[in-house]
DNA sequence: GGACCTATCT
DNA sequence: GAGATAGGTC
């Protein structure tokens, strides 16, 4: 018992409720069972102590009925610098403890607190803590740890509950599942680089990454090196070769691009501000062009129009090898402040202006620092004329899309379809390059 | 089982 | 509406 007292001496408990009674009585509560006490009666001053960051704290109890309704808040702001909440409340409500259980809360418990609730509190506080360590470990070995996790030893426990689960449903097929599992088993996600984190069991959703003009025109560049038909994720996102960007995000991308729902941070903003911005949908008669399923944009349209939303430069004249030296970097946005906190002026302003602070940096982020002179990223680009022979068609055609010097980007399925008549004599479909 | 693709979600 | 994610298909 005295090594236990021990363990509750050190946890420094903020308690918020604004129940005057109940704030004394659960002070003095948990001040019996040794624990260090600082109690406020309104959450938005214990969310502004917990911002301070002094002093620090092990555990929040807060009655989420806070009136400043600030209750929730303070459960997130908590939650999100790793510190554990016990949510209270005199309601005996299901629907509010899940709401508070999914927001990341450690535990919900009705009121009144009895003492012997407040003796078992140090065990959720130390077991959350060391939940904490082992994501963090976890995260940190990642690379160096990968060989010896897939032991399965380091995640026994969940592997043998996923292993359950798939033992009891033979039939599923999800891969959902299969990807938590080899996560949990590998440490890793698919790529590790969007590997999912798991805050308090629940999975946070990823950054995300801004597809800049600069990122996009990358994207671009890898796109017409691999002409019609090879337009796949993972070989653009090997001709990008853009640290920390990922096959999905370069998936989701060419999705956006294919069905032209992409437009750039700074069309957007123009659009946003002045009357409409030409769109692509439609047609130079000004019609709605019917979305075709599947059908792919016009590369030279794309470039047209998003060049012409660019900020332009004195460089502006120079041909294609004439790109001028540029740092491209993919701005990451927090999720919640996504679109909120648009970086359009460009890749130098973004997290290395005044303001940068407001802007968290993505665990990644150092996968994005690029060199300051990227010419190299460019560096097929001067032969790029003749690339461009992979794959178009350089005969007038009825469709104005295939008038286009530029390789059109299609699904490989479709490249596959339309070009079997020609692949004939090939039993490969991947890859192919039409002449 | 990896990669692609589309629908759906956030 | 942009980007991430789920899930079906090859």
């Amino acid at each position: 018992m005295a090594s236990y007292l021990r363990v509750m001496r050190k946890l420094h408990v903020l308690l918020v409720d604004h129940d005057l009674d109940c704030l004394i009585s659960t002070t003095k509560k948990l001040e019996l069972c040794s624990y260090k006490v600082t109690y406020v009666e309104l959450a938005s001053t214990a969310l502004s102590l917990l911002s301070s960051g002094q002093p620090h704290f092990d555990l929040v109890m807060v009655n989420i009925n806070s009136p400043d309704m600030q209750g929730y808040k303070l459960l997130q702001h908590a939650v999100n610098v790793d510190i554990p909440v016990i949510v209270m409340s005199i309601d005996d409500n299901a629907f509010l403890a899940m709401g508070a259980l999914k927001k990341g809360a450690l535990l919900f418990i009705k009121k009144p607190v009895t003492m012997d609730m407040l003796k078992c509190l140090w065990q959720h506080v130390v077991r959350d803590k060391m939940r904490i360590q082992k994501e963090n470990d976890r995260i940190m070995g990642m690379a160096a740890t990968n060989n010896h996790s897939k032991s399965g030893v380091e995640f026994r426990g969940e592997v043998e509950e996923e292993n359950n689960i798939i033992v009891g449903n033979n039939n599923y097929k999800g891969k959902k599942k299969k990807r938590a599992r080899k996560s949990l088993i590998n440490g890793v996600d698919e790529e590790c680089e969007s590997e999912p984190q798991l805050i308090n069991n629940k999975v946070k959703r990823k950054e995300c990454i801004q597809w800049t003009q600069l990122l996009h025109r990358k994207f671009m560049d890898a796109v017409e090196q691999l002409g019609e038909g090879r337009c796949f994720p993972k070989e653009i996102l090997e001709l990008m070769d853009v640290p920390g960007l990922t096959r999905m995000q370069v998936s989701s991308h060419l999705q956006k691009f294919r069905n032209d729902n992409w437009r750039a941070p700074e069309e957007r903003k123009s659009k946003q501000n002045n009357a409409p911005a030409a769109s692509t949908d439609t047609n130079t008669s000004g019609q709605s062009k019917p979305r075709r399923f599947g059908s792919m944009p016009c590369l030279k349209k794309r470039r047209e129009t998003h060049e012409d939303s660019e900020v332009h430069t004195e460089n502006d004249e120079m041909p294609n090898d004439g790109y001028e030296s540029i740092t491209i970097e993919p701005i990451i946005m927090n999720s919640n402040q996504q679109y909120h906190e648009q970086l359009v002026s460009g890749p130098n302003n973004s997290r290395h202006g005044a303001n940068s602070s407001s802007n968290p940096r993505f665990p990644y982020d150092d996968f994005f620092n690029f060199p300051e002179n990227i010419d190299c990223l460019f560096h097929n680009f001067s032969g790029m004329q003749q690339g461009f022979g992979i794959g178009m068609n350089m005969n007038e055609s009825s469709d104005p899309e295939q008038n286009s010097p530029l390789p059109s980007v299609k699904t490989r399925s479709q490249w596959s379809s339309e070009t079997s008549n020609f692949a004939s004599n090939s039993s490969e479909t991947r890859g192919l390059e039409i002449e």
